[in-house]
DNA sequence: CGTGTTTGACCAGCGC
DNA sequence: GCGCTGGTCAAACACG
C-alpha cells in the first residue's frame, strides 16, 4: 500500500470539542463508497481536520478528536488507545487511512466496500484450524483501518497484548510485514505493522476486527490513555 | 517450564 | 490451468 497514490476525494469532517475519553461520534455516512480516501493532515490544508477513521466496511467516517495537546498525532493516538512506552516514541500520525487494496491494486473496484474486496480476503483460515482438514477462507467483513505513524519503533503500545504469528515479505517492499493477533480470549482481532519502503521511518499500522473487550482486560498497568472497547 | 518469536511450508484467491 | 502473492500455521527456538 503506498499512501501517496490514494486518491483525494474527501468528504466534509466535523471535529469534536476538546475531549479526551468521550466515545467515538456517530460515523459519518458517505454519500458513496469512499474508495480510496487521502486524509490531508496539514492544518494548513485542512484546517480543523486532525484525522479519520475509516471503516470502510460500513462506510463511516469517524471524525477523531481534537486534543488540547494539538497534534493529529494526539488525536489518533486517543482514538485508537495508542499509547506510546515512552515520550521520546511517541509517533507522529501523518494519517489515517483507509485500507485501500494492494499496491497492485490502487484505483481498482476492488477498493470498495461492497463486492469484492480482495484486500483483506479472507484470511481466517482454519478458523477451525484442524489440520489436515481443509481450509476454508472466507471473505473478511470485520472493520478494518490502517494508519501510519513516524515511528522508530515498529509496533505501537495500544495497550492491547499482541502475539506475532507471522512475518511475511511483501512485494514492492523492502521490509517485512509482520503479522500479530490479540492474545485476548475469544479476541479475534488482528493488526499488521508494515515499514513504507518508500520511508522507513514511516509505519503502517492495519487493525482488523474489534476487540471484544478493554485494554485494561489485557494491562493491568492501567497506564494506557483510554479505553475503547470499540476496535 | 511457560510464553512469545522466528521462519519455512502450506493454502487459497487472483490475474494472465 | 498455472504461477504469483498474501495470509496463516506450527514446529523450532529464545528468553525470563
Amino acid at each position: 500500500m503506498e499512501g501517496g497514490q490514494l486518491g483525494t476525494c474527501l468528504p466534509n469532517f466535523y471535529h469534536l470539542p476538546d475531549h479526551h475519553s468521550m466515545p467515538l461520534p456517530p460515523p459519518l455516512q458517505l454519500p458513496c463508497h469512499p474508495k480510496l480516501l487521502h486524509v490531508p493532515f496539514d492544518e494548513e490544508d485542512q484546517p480543523g481536520i486532525h484525522g479519520v477513521m475509516l471503516s470502510s466496511d460500513h462506510c463511516e467516517l469517524y471524525p477523531l478528536p481534537v486534543l488540547p495537546l494539538g497534534n493529529s498525532a494526539a488525536a489518533a493516538t486517543v482514538a485508537m488507545g495508542i499509547k506510546s512506552t515512552t515520550t521520546d516514541s511517541m509517533p507522529n500520525i501523518v494519517g489515517v487511512e483507509e485500507v485501500a487494496t494492494s499496491v497492485t491494486k490502487v484505483g481498482s473496484e476492488s477498493n470498495t466496500c461492497n463486492g469484492s474486496n480482495t484486500w483483506w480476503r479472507g484470511s481466517t483460515m482454519a478458523a477451525a484450524g484442524e489440520k489436515g482438514k481443509m481450509k476454508i477462507r472466507r471473505k473478511m467483513r470485520e472493520p478494518r483501518f490502517c494508519f501510519q505513524t513516524r515511528s522508530e519503533v515498529d509496533v505501537l503500545d495500544d495497550g492491547y497484548k499482541w502475539r506475532k504469528y507471522g512475518q511475511k515479505v511483501v512485494k514492492n517492499s523492502l521490509h517485512p510485514r509482520s503479522y500479530f493477533r490479540c492474545t485476548h480470549s475469544n479476541c479475534r482481532v488482528k493488526k499488521r505493522v508494515e515499514r513504507l519502503s518508500t520511508d522507513c521511518r514511516m509505519v503502517i499500522t492495519t487493525y482488523e476486527g474489534r476487540h471484544t473487550h478493554s485494554p485494561c482486560d489485557d494491562n493491568s498497568s492501567g497506564e494506557h490513555i483510554n479505553c475503547f472497547s470499540s476496535f
